[in-house]
DNA sequence: TAAGGATATCAGTAATAATGATAACATTCA
DNA sequence: TGAATGTTATCATTATTACTGATATCCTTA
């Protein structure tokens, strides 16, 4: 009567993320000749194909997909029943994993900590700071439970939300004619000298679109993966760069710098919440998730009322 | 990782409607030792008792009801995979086993299958009329795919979703005073000679209760499981009886039987169509109930207008 | 006190899944 | 073209897991 069973719905969910039995057999510590056996038995019983198999890998059919969306779902169900055993033991414990993108380190992070901290004692927090990509990554084979990135292409496997909308700043030193806080249209600068994030970040992707859409002259571009480095560049010389309104938000009255809201457009950066799309959260997880979403969100609002260019940022 | 698997879900889910393992063993062809290893191991994982055992069978812990919910969910997602099969296979065939009680019989079904047959000829269909506690038997263990019903006390391991209100009738022989539709006070009536279903049927329950509750004169009772019979001796004789006004319908302007509207307060009946709570409907046995809940329901406001008592039945 | 019915336990057996090596095939690149 | 690499499928073996049937134990009831 009942076919189907939950290992082979994990199989095919790895394979149907990794497209591929071999390095879906990795992320589930089983072997690739396991993944093939199941695989096959499952398709045998419900009598169709789910994955076209090629030498390179394989393509899910019409009948894998459909099953896909089903087993993610089931798969959070039954996860869900595993979280409940916590819940119902009555106080919240655990171990809750986060990955963070570098803007909320300082002004989203702390106050969450602190708080959450206080009310839950018997959770264990690990923060991990790192960009998109890492994270994302470290989401789907479950190292982290979840994570806040900058919104760019979807990664199977994960379920995402978005959060919020941010501005981008341009930052520069104080030896520069602007007014600190005086929004700036970077196509009418003089060519600039822009420290950003090396290629692969999710906002520098975005950030050369801008840039090339609306023709910025470009001086030259320094490849810098490193918050702290970059904001110290900045403030003792010519180069300047460009970042996450959030981010500069904890020090907007620091003389060293000058903060510049870009407009014309308004360059922007949209902030994801993501999880894995078959688990669901702990409630230790839930209820972290729920501070940081709602921190994030005030501080991109309060973010956005000092730093926004008007009503065209909001939308 | 994953702890649970479907096999325990679906022993746990039998032995909480069952009440006990040795029942839910029996329901799913294995045996009592079996099914008690396997919720151990279940309990052992998840670190939580599920049933209270004693000696005259086992009750569900607060975390057992829990899970029980949470399983049914799960199985009936499971069991969509399996009727997905079908649908991606493209024309609706399979077999459809549906219930029904007796009223329905002839005004309702004789429809509902020329129409279905026509749309679906590759669906095999199978009919049981018998009584609500049958019915709701055959639907639990799985030999039917769901069944229309009077409303009555919930069985476990079962979905039910109201489908309509439908006045009671009380029937005569043409050999009285009263006119033909003309609505009757029973309290009021002159002892009755009442024909009516063994005790055990829904009905039955629902009728008994509200004669008592009104101090209907009974003369004297007849049980009668048969409509047929029924109807016969209340045409022939000076006996009577109460049935549901659909079941009249078809022959209304018989002049074998007259009919009378229960009021003073109306007599009702509620239909519901129930499932197994962890199953989910095949396409066609979706399709197969579209079709029954659409007919039941405007074969009832039909009903409602020629036989009903005003207003007050509506509610 | 005995009988009946419930669950738990245990050892043996049956069924199922994972493994590791290999085969077959496609792609890439020299 | 041919070797190297990387893919999935298959197979026999081993390891794991689940089921069975008998029995023990406990409780309720007569």
């Amino acid at each position: 009567m009942i076919y189907v069973n939950l290992r082979q719905l994990r199989f095919l969910v790895a394979i149907h993320e990794e497209r591929s039995f071999t390095a879906a057999a990795r992320r589930v510590n089983a072997t690739q000749s396991g993944l093939s056996m199941q695989i096959k038995e499952l398709e045998e019983r419900l009598g169709l194909r789910l994955f076209d198999r090629s030498s390179t890998g394989v393509t899910p059919t019409t009948a894998g997909d459909r099953l896909y969306e089903r087993a993610t779902r089931i798969l959070r169900e039954v996860s869900a029943i595993e979280n409940d055993v916590q819940t119902l033991s009555g106080q919240v414990s655990g171990r809750v994993q986060v990955g963070m993108m570098p803007t909320f380190a300082r002004a989203v992070l702390a106050p969450v900590l602190e708080r959450f901290a206080r009310h839950y004692p018997n959770v264990e927090i690990k923060v991990t700071e790192a960009y998109s990509a890492v994270l994302c990554e470290a989401v789907t084979n479950g190292q982290l439970d979840m994570a806040v990135v900058p919104s760019g292409k979807m990664v199977p496997g994960l379920k995402a939300e978005h959060l919020a909308t941010d501005v981008e700043v341009f930052v520069t030193s104080p030896n520069t004619k602007r007014k600190h806080l005086e929004p700036v249209d970077l196509s009418k600068c003089k060519p600039l000298k822009l420290a950003l994030p090396g290629p692969g970040n999710a906002r520098r992707e975005k950030i050369d679109t801008y840039l090339e859409t609306y023709q910025v002259p470009i001086d030259s571009i320094m490849e810098l993966d490193t918050m702290m480095a970059t904001l110290d560049l900045v403030s003792r010389s010519d180069w300047t760069t460009i970042l996450p309104g959030c981010l500069c938000l904890p020090d907007i009255d620091d003389p060293r710098r000058k903060l510049h809201p870009v407009i014309n457009p308004p360059l922007v950066v949209d902030y994801v919440f993501i999880e894995p799309a078959s688990q669901s959260k702990t409630q230790a997880a839930e209820l972290f998730a729920e501070e940081i979403v709602k921190e994030i969100r005030t501080t991109c609002t309060f973010c956005n009322s000092k730093l926004g260019a008007g009503d065209s940022v909001s939308g």
